[in-house]
DNA sequence: CCACCTTTTGACAGTTACTCTCATTTCATG
DNA sequence: CATGAAATGAGAGTAACTGTCAAAAGGTGG
């Protein structure tokens, strides 16, 4: 029906010999997921039970939370991280902090737009909505935000446990959470990289004292 | 048995003359939240329930609810939002916003340190061990964002819906937030008004490029 | 192809936070 | 004291999880 119906395979199957077992995972997670954006965008996520997911996923309730431990996480969980990690450790080590910053998540944008941009606006439409969706993704960028302190405590010479490193990284997932909540309750209309730029802006030098 | 035991009572009788129905939900209300913190420090936040802690306050399950929409409130639940706006507002008009939120949130920590510096830490403490109270701090904090939103779009002359303004205030909960969780981690050994004025350091200036 | 072991699954029972409804009690007021 | 309004308690119901255990499916050696 909807493009997300399709296409939902961001991990393909990695190697063409992986054995049926491993492959019939994948399916299933995706069948699952599949289900829970079909069923939320038709009746809404609290009106959407485990149950129904688990009944037109065709797997029982019990599988469900076998493999997403909770009803938010099967909206949200994606594994951007390692990706995440990645390209920041390969920015030049002298780079300052906050332009290979700049670099890396406005190519995330570019990638995550990319992949399936309709699910990427339901999930920030879901963020701004759902309070308890909102919750589970603050968590799940928080752990984000442990990543970035062990990359930017190294590159900055102080300790990936170093106060003002975690202040910064967790301001910055803050306003990055910002970013989306402004996006989708402006109906997404606005650029989500531009916006991502100016909100870096706003953490590189403070909130300046004029407009424009 | 605790300090924490008594003294709840942070809006006090307001007037002597309040009647018999408000004076006894204030009491049952602080019952409520003594009995809570109380089963909490013997035996954790998970392993606690409402129907434990309805008996305890001697009131009923239904009560309980009435009262506090979510177990995480009856914990968190405070209203320093109406004191800390009134207080921004009561700055001078051309005070630099930072420096009038240093002040302000300088002083609303002194104000809750001294007010009960025992609950603050369990409260801190369970920000930090129980994901479910950190979400719900986050999401009690983006409340505060909006009403800094208001205060700060007004001073710097953008509207309170400001994207910029709006990402700076979450930010800044976000940084807040991380202080809160540096400091039941490391035992509440530091001085939080000392971490929160570094932290502020940190959201003005950026993370500068070199430690101390 | 078959036996054997491991992983995955489904069925089920149980817990708990939270919602709704309704009758009863408790306070306020003339 | 009578009358209305607000607060409470009791109880039934929902749905997200958790844990257990037996059955089924996949992988492996003969």
């Amino acid at each position: 029906m909807t493009p997300m119906t399709a296409a939902r395979t961001s991990i393909p199957a990695d190697r063409p010999q992986l054995g049926l077992r491993e492959r019939k995972k994948i399916k299933t997670r995706t069948a699952i997921r599949d289900a829970t954006y079909r069923l939320i965008e038709e009746q809404g996520y609290d009106a959407t039970t485990i149950e129904q997911i688990a009944e037109l996923a065709e797997v029982s309730p019990s599988t469900v939370f076998r493999y997403f431990p909770t009803k938010e996480d099967i909206v949200l969980t994606d594994e951007y991280d390692p990706l995440l990690e990645a390209e920041l450790r390969a920015r030049p080590e002298d780079e300052p902090p906050m332009d290979s910053l700049r670099y890396v998540l406005g190519k995330a944008v570019v990638v995550g737009m990319a992949e399936d941009a309709e699910v990427t606006r339901l999930r920030t439409r879901l963020m701004a909505e759902v309070p308890a969706v909102r919750s589970r993704m603050m968590e799940s960028m928080s752990v984000t935000s442990h990543l970035l302190c062990q990359v930017i405590g190294e590159r900055t010479g102080r300790g990936p446990d170093s106060f003002e490193v975690r202040v910064f990284a967790m301001s910055l997932i803050g306003g990055l959470m910002e970013v989306s909540l402004y996006w989708a309750q402006h109906d997404h209309e606005d650029d989500f990289a531009e916006l991502v730029d100016r909100a870096l802006d706003v953490l590189e030098h403070g909130l300046t004292p004029r407009a424009e």
